[in-house]
DNA sequence: TTATTAATCTATTAAATCGATAGGGTAGTT
DNA sequence: AACTACCCTATCGATTTAATAGATTAATAA
C-alpha cells in the first residue's frame, strides 16, 4: 500500500506545478487545498526539499517551489524519496537491495522470479511518467 | 511492501506444487525446507486452505495439499488472499474499493491517475502468471 | 481395544515496527 | 514585529510477526 506521505507528497507536488509563476507557496496553503494536516506535511516537504526537489524561502511570502521544471522530475525520483524501494521485495531492488534470511538462492526463488516481472513494470510507469503528466487534464 | 505472510505463502505454495504426487505434506517438512517458522506458517497455511486454495488432512500421515492443479492456480487469488488488495491505493481497487477521505473528485486526482496504470500493469502480470510458471526452471 | 504418536486446529498474547499526527520551540526574512 | 520555514520530541494506533499453550483428530502399534 502507498503510505499517505507518499500521496500527499504527490499532491503537493502537483499542486506547485499547476502554479504559473514560480514564487513560494506557504505550506498552509497547500494544505488548505489538499486536505493535508499541516504538520504532516511540514516534515513531507521538508524531506522533498532535503532530496533536491525543491526549495523554500523562510519568513514573509516564503514557502516551497520546484527547483526543476515538472517535466524533468520523474516519478521515480519521487517514489524513491517517498516511499522507498519500488520493489516489493528487497532482493529484487536495485537502489534499495537487500539478501534475504531465508533464501539460499535467489534465482530459484519463485518470490524473486515474480517480483522482478512487476518490479519491471512498474519502474517503466514511473520513468515515462514525469510530474507534467499527472498535471494534464 | 510484500509482508512476510504473502512471501511464505507463495514459497509454501511452490513447494507443494512441486511435489510429484498429491499426498499431503507436513507443515513441518515445509518449515524446514524452506526457512520459516514452523507457528506462522502454520496460520498461514490455515487461511490459504479456508480460502480454496489448500485442504487438508489430520492425523498422522496428514498434512496440506493443493486442491487445483497449479496451472489453475493464478497469481491474482494467492495475492488477494495473503496480501490484500493488489492496488497501492483503495480508491483504484477493484475487490477493495475505497473512496479517499481527502479527495473532493477522484478523476482530477494525480495520485488516482498514476496508480491506475500501475495497478492494471500489475494485475496483468498476476493473471497471466500461475503457480505452475513460478515452478518452471 | 487401547495407548501412543503425529499432525492439524484454535486462541491468546507479546514484541517490535511503522504510520500518522500533535505540540512547542528556534531561527531566519521581510 | 510579524511571518514562515525548520527542528525535535512524544504519542497513539494499527499492523506484522511471531511465541506460547493447549485441544482435536487420525493413523498406527501394542
Amino acid at each position: 500500500m502507498l503510505s499517505k506521505k507518499t500521496k500527499y507528497g504527490i499532491k503537493a507536488l502537483t499542486f506547485l506545478a499547476k502554479q504559473e509563476d514560480k514564487t513560494p507557496v506557504a505550506i498552509a496553503t497547500i494544505s488548505k487545498s489538499e486536505n493535508i494536516s499541516l504538520k504532516f506535511l511540514e516534515s513531507i516537504l521538508l524531506t522533498l526539499r532535503k532530496n533536491g526537489i525543491l526549495g523554500s524561502k523562510k519568513g514573509k511570502g516564503g514557502g516551497y517551489y520546484l527547483l526543476n521544471s515538472p517535466s524533468n522530475i520523474p516519478m521515480t525520483s519521487v517514489m524513491r524519496i517517498l516511499e522507498g524501494p519500488i520493489s516489493m521485495v528487497p532482493c529484487v531492488s536495485l537502489n534499495f537491495y537487500e539478501k534475504c534470511d531465508d533464501c539460499p538462492d535467489e534465482n530459484a526463488c519463485s518470490v524473486h522470479k515474480l517480483m522482478i516481472q512487476v518490479r519491471d513494470n512498474t519502474l517503466k510507469i514511473f520513468k515515462n511518467t514525469s510530474l507534467a503528466d499527472l498535471c494534464k487534464d
